[in-house]
RNA sequence: GCGCCCGUAGCUCAACUGGAUAGAGCGCUGGCCUCCGGAGCCAGAGGUUGCAGGUUCGAAUCCUGCCGGGCGUGCCA
């Protein structure tokens, strides 16, 4: 495609000499109907427009001035249709050779101009608390997106923010700490299930029923009743006040109650990063930066902020003005806390200025799309967002995905209303595919059937949540996921082992894959074009932050391979020639959909 | 009230950033196993892209206004 343009540029530049040569886009995409070609430049329209002439013209010219060189077949009037759309079609020869190049490690995809420091923010777990479905996509679009800025060439750090201070975490620190002193509980022992309880025993012991205690007097119900709400109320405002304190012990780091902090901490991580590897995303303890450790740098930098007229005090309260917005950003509290707003300005300067991030991607529910908003609005008031010794502010990006919903198309809970454990949708996960497994290959021992379930389950989840329009609502279907049919995680899957299969047999019986390509049957000539769009799909894919067009490549590819695998028979081909060739498209093939696999981290499986 | 997002086949989703006749899978109809794994391939039926205007050679895509749905909206995180 790139050779492509470059042709039209040169016989733009030879057709209208005069023109400035700047402003020229040759506009090429892959045909979308292979009949017409296999590429259209649709630059005639628009050139058309600014040189006052009719489209058709200016293609004809372009096309006169086109050399076809070895890469395209020969040109003329029949290469334009419709307004003026030029239709394309490579050379059988050079399509060969271009796949042959492509035939690297690096399958295409150059090393980038700048390579650039980008920071994934993703996963976002809250101590204490067991992982839902609400961490599922953070988890798995960060890690995909990360997988692709590596891929690219870039340095990628990933930061797992985690919520492990403030108020809630106090109150359940408060909690365990009395229930420990009273024996009740042995913190050696504590798992996160217990934790999960305590934590929301914790927020509604804490939670003072002071309107309902309201309505019992004014509607005069019984003195009794009365009672029962003064008690519930004193007893909160005793808990909340004990919360209270365990914050200020934890804020001066007292030793006895951050032993029992840090022991929550360890609790929570190990069984997220437990989930996180039985997911396949590459995250690890020394990604997560919790908000505990911007905790020191809070308070001067408000105060920075003040100092330099970034912020102003609104209502008692501190706030960043933002362009833009009626609303302001709010970063302290009149009551002398901060927010959640004024952590992640903290970890903005920190990941810009410290880190060296040139851009920060935010993998966070849509939910927070104003949040974010004002919170990039005010650190880059701030200039917290701008590198030191650069002029212009790293890029924030917000990469916000709709919510997960259940089959009722409601928000996906449990039967008793429940966010559902991200454990149990594995569990059942994996339990579907074990019977899938089983009833695809009867008789199968009970150790590779629990290893390509394994495999199927998270590809099954990964794909579900990566082929959808990263933005919208998606719904959740085990049902659908691990059909096996259509466009999922297993199909992808089967098209890799199948593959493989071939090029084993190939290599057990001395055939070379490494052979010249010659492309004769038209499903040859599809799987080729096909090959070709891989490292354009990944920049794309970058850049727009969405992983569903690696996905929906994916599933293009495995089709067309799969036409090409009725029509056309590799180990029994006609010749020696023909085989060869068709076993180094197979070789290709395969490592791009190993390699595409690779950036969805959906696990490649040596057998199904 | 204001702001953001979403409305595409019966269902679940695409449509390469404005391109040609809007494509897949499921479900439905009908074909294809003496050959590399049928978790497959081929064909058919199924659409006023929520509605109405506008922009232009050309709109599912951009603009305006409606209609539906979701989510946010200064002292929770």
């Amino acid at each position: 495609m790139v050779l492509i343009s470059e042709a039209l540029r040169r016989a733009y530049e030879r057709a209208f000499p005069d023109a400035e040569g700047d402003g020229f886009d040759p506009l090429v995409t892959p045909s979308r109907r292979a009949e017409l070609g296999d590429y259209q430049s649709n630059c005639a329209m628009p050139l058309g427009k600014r040189l006052r002439m009719a489209p058709r013209e200016v293609a004809a010219r372009l096309i006169e001035h086109l050399d076809p060189g070895d890469l395209l077949e020969a040109v003329g009037e029949g290469n334009i249709a419709g307004p003026g759309f030029i239709n394309l079609r490579l050379r059988g020869d050079a399509l060969a050779r271009l796949l042959v190049e492509m035939d690297t490690a690096g399958l295409g995809v150059g090393e980038p101009d700048h390579p650039e420091t980008v920071v994934v923010d993703l996963v976002g777990v809250n101590l204490a608390k067991q992982m839902h479905v609400g961490h599922l996509r953070s988890t798995i679009i960060g890690d995909a997106i990360s997988r692709l800025f590596a891929r690219l060439g870039h340095r990628v750090i990933r930061q797992n923010h985690v919520g492990d201070w403030g108020l809630p975490i106090a109150m359940v620190t408060a909690k365990v700490m009395e229930l420990r002193d009273a024996g009740a509980i042995d913190l050696d022992r504590l798992t996160l299930d217990d934790l999960d309880r305590l934590y929301r025993q914790a927020q509604s012991e804490c939670a003072a029923d002071t309107r309902g205690l309201e309505a019992a007097r004014r509607y005069g119900l019984g003195p009794k009743a009365i009672a029962e709400l003064e008690e519930q109320v004193a007893g909160a405002e005793a808990a909340l006040k004990r919360a209270k304190q365990t914050l200020i012990d934890l804020q001066a780091r007292r030793a006895s109650t951050m032993e029992v902090w840090r022991r929550i901490s360890e609790i929570t991580m190990r069984e997220c990063l437990a989930i996180c590897h039985e997911l396949n995303v590459e995250i690890s303890e020394a990604d997560s930066a919790g908000e505990s450790s911007y905790a020191e740098e809070l308070g001067p930098m408000v105060e920075d902020l003040l100092a330099r007229g970034v912020a102003e005090v609104d209502d008692g309260a501190v706030v960043v003005r933002v362009e833009g917005f009626e609303q302001p950003c709010l970063i302290r509290k009149s009551d002398g806390g901060f927010l959640y707003a004024t952590t992640d300005i903290a970890a903005i300067r920190r990941r810009v200025q410290e880190m060296g991030a040139d851009e920060v991607v935010y993998c966070v529910d849509a939910r927070q799309s104003l949040h974010f908003d004002l919170v990039f609005g005010a650190a880059r008031k701030a200039g917290y967002a701008t590198r030191p010794g650069h002029d212009h502010p790293s890029r924030l990006r917000h990469a916000a995905f709709g919510m997960v919903l259940g089959e009722d198309h409601r928000p996906f809970r449990t039967r008793s209303g429940e966010n559902v454990r991200l454990r149990a949708l594995l569990d059942e996960a994996l339990a579907r595919a074990r019977g899938v497994v089983r009833a695809k290959n009867p008789g199968i021992d009970e150790a590779s059937c629990e290893e390509i379930a394994r495999g199927v389950a998270v590809a099954a989840m990964r794909h579900a949540d990566l082929s959808n329009d990263r933005v919208k609502d998606y719904v959740f279907s085990f049902e659908r996921m691990l059909a096996f049919e259509g466009n999922t995680g297993p199909y992808l899957q089967y098209a890799l082992v199948r593959v493989r299969k071939i090029l084993a047999e190939a290599e057990q019986r001395g055939m070379s894959t490494g052979g010249a390509i010659h492309i004769e049957d038209a499903s040859e000539r599809a799987l080729a074009l096909t090959l070709l769009r891989y490292p354009g799909t990944l920049v794309g894919a970058c850049e727009a932050l969405e992983p569903h067009r690696v996905v929906g490549y994916l599933y293009d590819l495995a089709t067309v391979f799969s036409t090409f695998y009725d029509r056309c028979h590799v180990l029994h081909a006609e010749d020696e020639r023909v085989r060869s060739s068709r076993l180094r498209l197979c070789r290709v093939f395969e490592r791009v959909l190993a390699d595409g696999l690779g950036v969805l981290g959906i696990p490649a499986l040596a057998r199904m």
